[in-house]
DNA sequence: GGTTGAATTGAACATTGTCAAGATTAGGGC
DNA sequence: GCCCTAATCTTGACAATGTTCAATTCAACC
């Protein structure tokens, strides 16, 4: 992630961004509600009020947060498909799972995060268009690798246009339950396999 | 829901209850972040400390609150359930779908207490005994709802035993995306359809 | 080199969660 | 009936929080 290099002067020079790097460390570990401004403010080295000049209140500086870390969640997103070499219908399939496995990894890694960003916590107010910009990105990828399934006739094709808010949704929503403990799963990877099923790709034996 | 009356005596009766109430509503209003201890007790009519002789801290209150609203949404389901009469397969189509339809339309109408059972509030520590229960009498209703569509041979078998993790994570899944804005959609019928067809349900025209 | 304006501080305010000590009362045993 | 115990609620207090505003510091431009 971004690092926000120490104090030496008095102006700190980029203020904004190392506020939101302590946040987003403070957060993970913490979680968003018992975020502190002024327990932020002072790990960056600087007196709570500087924040203001920079977020109009606290919320707006968790929404910052939560917001980057789309961005951040789309690059994992990449780098994931970056490690699915081929090009046949079996490696858009595994493209597929990698992004549902690597969806899920990280918010169970990440749980503070992963409910920063899906808990209401984000007003998309500020810098929506960001925003906007960054979910495209991971939504892209989502999209790309349905359509190379399509391609290959892998995907029933009666389930155009909605394959990506139903994989989307269906990985989101297990992935959110598991998280915040309301479903036990054996293994996230037979769930894969289940909702391979239901998108009509069948069983490889 | 239930109904706390007022302070007449000096001794509430049923301040622990009382307290729920309150806190629900301004949760609803508020959100769960924002939530003041101090606020609840005032609207109750009792000092600030005297919630701690009924939960041990602020957290505990919020947990409870959420975990009692999981009775509630299973109320709403089954009432929804009665609406739908008829035992043939059409009928437990729609039994299908007016839960799907009924979590969603709370979920939209009640955002902060879609969240608060969902977002990582309820620790599930105090009464998860009860929080299991309550879960498991909404999960009951999908199952049985599931198994109906089964028993017609609706829905394609193959997807057994993943049918109601596979329903409720995408029902849930879409309905948090829509909530916090990150997803759009025309109307979510059409996403019930999607659903359908992903289990297998083929399209009626 | 002096000035403008942005960045940061300091002190202050109201509000918050929480606790310890004291007041109040309900309920049970005589 | 009464007393005693324990549960319930209040009072007062403390530290920490979000936020504001005047005053201070500094970087950059004329």
């Amino acid at each position: 992630m971004t690092l926000a290099r120490a104090r030496e002067t008095y102006h700190h020079g980029n203020l904004a961004a190392a506020l939101l790097d302590a946040a987003r460390d403070m957060v993970r570990t913490h979680g968003a509600d018992h975020l502190s401004l002024r327990a932020v403010a002072a790990v960056v080295g600087v007196s709570p009020s500087a924040a203001y000049h920079h977020f109009p209140d606290k919320d707006s500086l968790i929404s910052g947060v939560g917001e980057a870390l789309f961005d951040h969640l789309a690059d994992l997103q990449e780098a994931a498909l970056t490690r699915v070499t081929g090009e046949g219908p079996d490696a858009a399939r595994a493209r597929l799972r990698a992004l549902g496995r690597g969806y899920f990894n990280w918010a169970l890694e990440e749980p503070n995060l992963f409910r920063l960003m899906f808990g209401g916590y984000c007003q998309m107010n500020i810098a929506a268009v960001d925003a906007r910009r960054d979910q495209s990105r991971a939504w892209n990828l989502l999209k790309n690798a349905l359509e190379d399934l399509y391609r290959h006739g892998v995907i029933r094709p009666s389930l155009r246009p909605y394959g990506e808010i139903l994989t989307w949704s269906a990985v989101h929503g297990a992935t959110s339950l598991i998280v915040e403990g309301r479903l036990t799963v054996e293994s996230f990877e037979t769930l894969l396999d289940a909702m391979e099923i239901s998108l009509g790709i069948k069983n490889h034996e």
